[in-house]
DNA sequence: AATTTGATTTAGAATAATTCTAAACTAGGT
DNA sequence: ACCTAGTTTAGAATTATTCTAAATCAAATT
């Protein structure tokens, strides 16, 4: 059908079913989109991959699945100085490098627990359930372009 | 004048004059705003702020102001998910926590060099200059409401 | 297999924050 | 006092995203 693996078809209709929504072939053309290619795409560049294998689809209901992929929790939204929203199926802890030259994302991995570790600063009446580290720079030449 | 200090006046002068831009009543007036009350406002709510001070300001200036002000080093923006574009005129460095209840961005110190010992994270192609932190999550009651 | 029903998709309109435009004004040097 | 480039201003334009309401569809039930 569309590009899924069988297990990710699995974790996706597991993960619907369990938040109370249908399996459709938009959404799992949208995830197959999102794991295809880890670049961290925003809506629209969404929307035009998806539209290469699905060109029916509309930019509405791409705006949709990546909301009911987000409510589900297998899509996690990245925001970075009020770009436009980029999508990102790596649901390990990491952090994430806005290069300024190019406008890439990167993935960062970080050590076990330091995400959670890092919720220590914070005075005892804060309790956090999301920690997010961002770095912004520049890459040395060389790295993948 | 307007309730800029004679310190905080200078301080933006010169920082107006390093940086090639003029002082100006608009520029003197929007910095009051942002350090008499230091609690992340929007440009809107800035707006309003220094509507009440100098009531002839348009909010295109106040938008010209903030970057000029950003752009002069004496303010930082501060940007989460998505929301409108916050205002911060603490320059130490600090994490920030954002309150899912009532959506106050409140600044969180750290301890002395922690930003940039998380920088240590990134591997040695990745060149950060700027490092950011964000907590989402709850107050428990009876923090300043 | 047909029926039903609430969820989903869709195109296009609406919204909201921010940026742009170009004309009027002004800070600060001469 | 005069110039001139920098600044302010109102309103239009832009852009990402959300909303609307009608058509379609998934999947539970018969």
């Amino acid at each position: 059908m569309n590009s899924l693996k069988q297990i990710d078809r699995g974790a996706l209709s597991d993960a619907l079913d369990h938040s109370g929504q249908r399996t459709t072939p938009q959404r799992e053309t949208v995830f197959s989109v999102l794991l295809d290619e880890r670049d961290h795409p925003t809506a629209d560049e969404v929307y035009t991959r998806t539209k290469s294998r699905m060109p029916s689809i509309s930019m509405a209901t791409v705006y949709n699945c990546l909301e009911t992929l987000v409510s589900c929790g297998l899509v996690k939204q990245v925001n970075i100085e009020r770009e436009p929203t980029r999508y990102c199926p790596n649901l390990a802890p990491h952090a994430h490098f806005h290069c300024r030259d190019t406008g890439r994302v990167y993935d960062v991995p970080v050590p076990a627990g330091m995400m959670k570790d890092l919720a220590k600063v914070l005075p005892g009446e804060y309790s956090a359930d999301s920690v997010e580290l961002v770095f912004r720079g520049h890459l040395s030449k060389g790295k993948k372009q």
